[in-house]
DNA sequence: GCAAAAGGTTGAGGTTGTCAAATACCTATC
DNA sequence: GATAGGTATTTGACAACCTCAACCTTTTGC
């Protein structure tokens, strides 16, 4: 069994992760929406409107899933599915006015530092941010 | 709309969290486990038989949850429920042998470190490491 | 004893996710 | 310009996951 730093930080990572996940379900859970749902509001960009494919990829999962979470979301009257001009198989979405402010509270539930993170000393969350700042550079551009 | 490193980290932190939690997600499929069985398995002590109630804790998650959970994972023969010698309102659920085999598995594809971490110079998957064994022992404290 | 509390299960109901098939539209080709 | 093949989205079937309220059994405190 290796135990590389790389392993040890994957579950330190991964603990922390599963603790700020639990939380921030029970906060989006006061805002009525599932961590899906607030997931896929948060991808979507208020100034430019998304195929339904495009979240797909976004979200990682099937087109199909993607049609019932804008289902409910289109049911609460925060986004709107457009046909394309240019294109009319693909959908459009644009968030409404009331979508673009509940995803501005969504945002700040979910941007909001953990207990864990909070209480670090200043220079290790400036670490921490440099760090993991290169990480998802190396995601990108690996993708 | 403060953005402090904490915030930034955590952002940041999300991202490759939900990354992350794609890729583990296909490998755990593999192995004929959902996301939430395969962390319950993680969660089982293959030593010390624990409480349905202390697993729910562990999971963050219902007491009702867990039983359709732990159904699951007994039909395929990887955990026991046997009723408590001391208290016979608790069930204690200890791993099979193919319950400790599929476990060890399990650990091996969660503390695998995605590629953005692996990519890492060595030096930041240290300063890595250190930080976040920090920001999990304040958890500690905290809980 | 007996009421209250604790551990677990059950049933109803909603969300989330996958897959396969269907629909509607676009595009290239003959 | 018809037709074959590909793409975007939806639908339906089905399973996993999750919560809540109600229930049964056992334990505990009085």
């Amino acid at each position: 069994m290796a135990t590389t730093p790389a392993h040890e930080a994957q579950k330190l990572f991964f603990e922390i992760g599963m603790v700020q996940r639990a939380r921030a379900g029970a906060a989006l859970g006061e805002l009525g929406l599932g961590f899906a749902q607030a997931h896929a509001l948060r991808m979507l960009d208020p100034d430019e409107p998304m195929p339904m494919s495009a979240l797909a990829e976004r979200l990682f999962c099937d087109a199909s899933n993607v049609t019932g979470l804008v289902d409910r979301l289109e049911a609460r009257g925060l986004v709107e599915r457009r046909s394309a001009a240019n294109d009319r198989r693909v959908k459009a979405l644009s968030l409404t006015r009331a979508g673009v402010a509940l995803r501005d509270q969504v945002l700040a539930v979910m941007s909001e530092p953990p207990e864990a993170i909070a209480a670090l000393p200043a220079a290790d969350q400036r670490a921490l941010r440099d760090i993991l700042a290169r990480a998802v550079e190396n995601l990108r551009a690996t993708a």
